[in-house]
DNA sequence: ACACGGTTGTAGCGCTTGCTACACGAGCCG
DNA sequence: CGGCTCGTGTAGCAAGCGCTACAACCGTGT
């Protein structure tokens, strides 16, 4: 037992910053075997087969995400609309913005019936929801916490399609 | 001139058939001539090459969308919530999801750097702000109508990861 | 009748994909 | 020492990708 877990520790963390800076499509076995300093024949020893490599990828991906997010935490509870509009800048910066963008595309993959995108990506989501409401000083924590994800996530995707000045303005104050 | 303009248009339609059921990532050129009962030689023929392709099909399919949207419209202009409930259940239903789940796509080729997607998902995009902005009875339609499109959006990602809980609650009438 | 230009089929190129067969060195166990 | 398993490099497979070269068809104009 030569402890490969090490190895395979290190290798997935190179392998997250390639899929958050290139992006799930452009992570084929050879770009990521390169990227990781190994070969895809080694990629392919270390996580079997491909597709238990991309879940174990997103997996450390998702629990990263986590790490950052508790880091990004408001101090106290807020109230509905401040925390969204803390959120809503914090989802911007580049840092996470990346992970949105990989995100998106798992939610994109998911939608085209792949079983264990659609996995991982509720797990990442159900996450980021407790986090959400985690925050959230209301009488109601579930439904403004659900509203508050569909909102940011809403934004996630116009932004993508170049309308963000559309989610600027509907978090313009509520008249 | 033997009219190829005929026989682009009919091939559009079965290539937008194609796209619509099986997804923008299973559209690759020989699958595509099959479905439209070609070759992929006359496919390249016609469009010149895949990505002028994809991008007149992606029309085809906004195209199809706003008619389909235009008999979906509401027969007069309803307030917000109202508004909303209706669009979110139109949503749902498979003819529009399948819309949806390509818009997905597109929206998650542009965030990873397809500049030519970013120009069909934001025209798409637009669009379809603009149809739910004529539905909308209200003193500040710019600002409602970002807002719904943001919260529909968000149900379009949401959903496709399994979160569709998450989406009922958030639509739920707000206290 | 004949040449010609728009249309189409056949075949294949060079490349990438996920994955595998095989050999070889290193370390442990008898 | 002898064998045996674990780790790794080399090489390659079959399939799929976008795209193209070439030849043949067919309708029309002269």
């Amino acid at each position: 037992m030569t402890i490969p877990e090490d190895k395979r520790a290190l290798i997935l963390d190179k392998l997250a910053d390639h899929v958050l800076a290139n992006g799930l499509s452009a992570s084929s076995l050879r770009p990521l075997a390169k990227a990781a300093g190994t070969s895809d024949r080694m990629l392919l020893y270390y996580f079997v087969d491909k597709g238990k490599l991309v879940a174990a990828v997103l997996q450390h991906i998702a629990h990263r995400m986590v790490t950052l997010m508790e880091g990004a935490a408001a101090p106290e509870p807020l109230p509905y609309e401040a925390l969204l509009a803390r959120l809503s800048v914090a989802l911007s910066d580049p840092g996470f913005a990346a992970y949105m963008r990989v995100f998106l595309e798992v939610a994109s993959g998911a939608a085209n019936g792949d079983a264990s995108l659609a996995r991982i990506g509720e797990t990442i989501g159900r996450g980021f929801l407790d986090w959400g409401k985690a925050q959230l000083k209301s009488d109601t924590p579930d439904i403004d916490a659900a509203r508050l994800m569909v909102t940011l996530e809403g934004t996630v995707f116009l932004r993508a399609i170049g309308m963000g000045d559309v989610c600027e303005r509907a978090l313009s104050l509520k008249g």
